[in-house]
RNA sequence: GGCUCAUUAGCUCAGUUGGUAGAGCAGCGGAUUGAAAAUCCGCGUGUCCUUGGUUCGAAUCCGAGAUGAGCCA
């Protein structure tokens, strides 16, 4: 069996974390993250992040490796995970890939798009416009992508502006060559995957534990420039209870909520994704590993 | 015990002068190539508490009952 990276993707509160450290134990493998606020430090609870102990019991890459104000996106990812799975590969070990931002993931495996960053002062304009006139730009400058895509999604339209506006050329064209997707194949990996019901136990249960463990004065503590940060689920809703708007009891239903909602969207990513097996997130770890292995 | 007010979708509530009902949230389905834990799209049949009545027609008007809240005893 060639080494190759293992991607190991599902829902969140799916018990991705403790699924790979069996699967890093088995195959003597190192785990590499693919969850988009784990690269952060100074939000481990309420990322999840696997914990120091955890991450004593084998090698961790690129987790709580960014300041909370450093901006990340799916690019930067891609580039970084992908010199660091090349480097495990050199060194004969398995690269097990753990996370669950699609788009992150996407971007490692299919490659990326030739197409400019963000930039924030055009960003910061963008934001400042109502859809319509975001909308109207775009349809200016290119009406094919402006066509394709949904109408209201002021973010979508908007980096699709930004991408006209940086280039001087069409979000439309570079979409064009890029290649499909679909052609890539050689991918291994799994989605762990649980009955709505349970999942949904398990998210109200790790809500609660977050709580107790910490989340509240970790959110207290972050810096009120760091944007991306501050979209994870929980800043808001905690924000609000510290404030006094929001009891600690509504605090915590709403954001088990919005991890449910999270959840649902994570479910719909990866079943596009046809190349992840399925795998019955309530087997005993020793069934799963083993199926992993068959991948 | 008496009076008043409430009772409509899983929850909070709208419902105009009687023409068999609709918002928000939740839920469900979906999109997605540099902010993605983001952003966005689609989906609303429910004994209008029950029961008698008035009416061509009742969530809407009248009577009785049930449950809840408040006030007076």
């Amino acid at each position: 069996m060639s080494q190759q990276p293992f991607y190991l993707c599902g829902t969140t509160a799916s018990g991705k974390t403790s699924l790979a450290l069996a699967l890093a134990r088995e195959t003597g493998g190192e785990i590499v993250n693919g969850d988009a606020f784990q690269v952060y430090r100074g939000l481990e609870i309420l990322s999840a992040a696997p914990t120091a102990e955890e991450q004593a019991c084998c090698p961790h890459h690129l987790f709580g490796f960014r300041d909370l104000d450093e901006p990340m996106d799916a690019a930067k990812y891609a580039a970084l995970a992908g010199e660091v799975i090349a480097d495990i590969l050199e060194r004969g070990k398995r690269p097990i890939v753990v996370g669950g931002s699609g788009l992150y993931l996407k971007f490692l495996t299919h490659g990326i798009a030739e197409a400019p960053g963000g930039d924030p002062v055009i960003r910061a304009e963008l934001d400042a416009l109502p859809v319509e006139e975001v909308l109207r730009r775009l349809q200016e400058l290119d009406p094919e992508e402006a066509a394709r895509q949904n109408q209201q999604n002021h973010r979508h339209l908007s980096r699709a502006l930004e991408i006209c506006l940086i280039t001087g050329g069409k979000a439309s064209d570079l979409r064009r060559n890029f290649e499909d997707p679909k052609k890539i194949t050689n991918l291994r990996g799994i989605a762990l995957s649980w009955p709505r019901e349970i999942l949904s136990e398990r998210i109200t249960q790790r809500t609660a534990q977050m709580l107790a463990d910490g989340a509240i004065e970790e959110v207290a503590g972050l810096p009120a420039d760091a944007q991306t940060v501050r979209q994870a689920i929980g800043v808001k809703e905690i924000e609000a209870f510290l404030t006094g708007s929001m009891t600690r009891d509504e605090c915590e239903e709403r954001i088990a909520i919005s991890t449910r909602q999270y959840a649902k969207r994570q479910r719909n990513w990866f079943r596009r994704e046809e190349w992840l097996k399925s795998i019955d997130g309530s087997l005993a770890t020793e069934a799963r590993v083993r199926l992993c292995l068959e991948v």
